[in-house]
DNA sequence: TATTGTTTCCGTATGGCCTACGGAAATGGG
DNA sequence: CCCATTTCCGTAGGCCATACGGAAACAATA
């Protein structure tokens, strides 16, 4: 299932975490061997090779050769950890702003797709409540100024915003999908496909999908390239027509 | 993690699950207890009820007062079962075909919104590889047909059939995590952001966000209803855009 | 009725997960 | 040296999927 994240502790502490406040300084007691940051970015580690089900406070533990009940004195839990992946990821995408909206907010969907595809456990990630950090905050910003540059009015600034991000975010996870299925099952796409060229053979029936059949007999399928390279092209293709849609609306 | 789905089974079994291809008859041997459907049942009456998490082996045959593993005489394991259920919950949309493509196409989005709000557990199964099965493959065949009916040439029609397919999902998807963490963790939307307001006395900087602060002053954020109207809203507002685009393209 | 072949049912066992709890170990100051 | 403070981490409880193999139910046959 989608992982959980930050439910039941403590707001302050986790935002408090990812914006890196500085605990007071402890001149007494030992002395820590991990910090917070070793631990993020072994779990990132983790996450990135064996996928976001193997990233287990075990896993982490070992991967520092450290106790498994030790992070808990550095991060409160799980679901606060992947909190503090998925910001510091998300920062990876080093926003810059050069050219017109349209630009801008491409732009922030290929450094959005490249995070995913880097980490593709974001996949798994779910982004309707957020965590509060700079990573999320900065992408929010980039895009809500490219839209209020584009000339929209205020309110529906924020409805577009919602819109793209959803877009972006599900076309990025749609995408990243497939290869994460791929690692975890030592399957292609394509292979997966090809073993299910039975389905096609025994159980699809012509009458009851005409629209497929006779897109099918037009070539519409044959693609050339890879499933990923058609997915793809899919999403620029839908990118292009949202913003056409938003541009229109100005007018 | 998103919920692993048929991997290493028997691609043949599955989709003959799927499409309920009869056994032969078994004139002899013991009766069984349960059916598969009455399986796929189950599982779905547990992960609507307690979420996709919940769903465990044991959980189901506990609820049939069965033991745990007689469901593997029925099915071969949980991917295979989640499969068949989300195929099962497709089939509920119930595709009817009046109106403009673009009618359809949204009449399209409404119905799979409605599954997702019914079955929130949705927005963990994948669709990348998606269970080949009925639900599946008559919403495909709606949408493309939708779709050629707008005009668009074959090559088109597959491409924007994804970017469309993609934008519903991703749209459903999102809308629903809410409502899935409100029943997993018992904490609202509205009182989740409520819990976060140390966040914006705290940590917010109007100088890094200058956007966001101006748009919070143009009063952009103060929408009047819920966080769920306001994300439905969007979604409406993206669809619409995306169709409008898809629509220009055309001229 | 007793036997046999077939099918389903399911108890057990393995190896994993998160994290509450509380004691052990390390550290710097008095 | 002692002690307050802090970190480290072993144990334990209660979850999970599913491989394996024997027990139980049933129909046909003898």
């Amino acid at each position: 299932m989608a992982a959980e994240r930050s439910g039941g502790g403590d707001p302050a502490r986790t935002i408090a975490l990812l914006w890196r406040k500085p605990p007071e300084p402890k001149p007494v007691g030992r002395k820590p061997k991990v910090s917070v940051d070793q631990i993020i970015t072994a779990a990132i580690a983790v996450a990135d090779r064996e996928g976001l089900g193997a990233m287990s406070m075990a896993r982490v533990a070992q991967e520092l050769t450290v106790g498994t009940m030790s992070l808990y004195t550095h991060v409160p839990g799980k679901a606060e950890l992947i909190d503090l992946m998925a910001d510091a990821v998300l920062q990876e995408r080093d926003l810059t702003s050069d050219g017109t909206w349209r630009d801008r907010i491409k732009h922030y969907a290929d450094r959005t797709r490249a995070v995913y595809q880097a980490h593709p456990w974001m996949r798994d990630v779910s982004m309707v409540r957020p965590p509060l950090g700079p990573g999320l905050m900065d992408g929010q910003e980039f895009v809500l100024a490219a839209l209020a540059d584009a000339g929209l009015e205020p309110r529906h600034v924020t409805t577009a915003h919602i819109a793209v991000e959803g877009f972006v975010h599900g076309a990025a996870a749609s995408e990243v999908d497939d290869q994460q299925l791929e690692e975890k099952t030592g399957e292609s796409g394509d292979s997966w496909w090809g073993a299910r060229q039975l389905f096609w053979d025994d159980y699809f029936d012509v009458e009851r999908y005409p629209t497929m059949t006779s897109l099918w007999n037009a070539g519409a399928y044959d693609t050339g390239g890879t499933l990923s390279d058609t997915v793809r092209d899919s999403f620029d293709y839908g990118l292009e027509k949202l913003l056409d849609g938003i541009e229109g609306g100005l007018r």
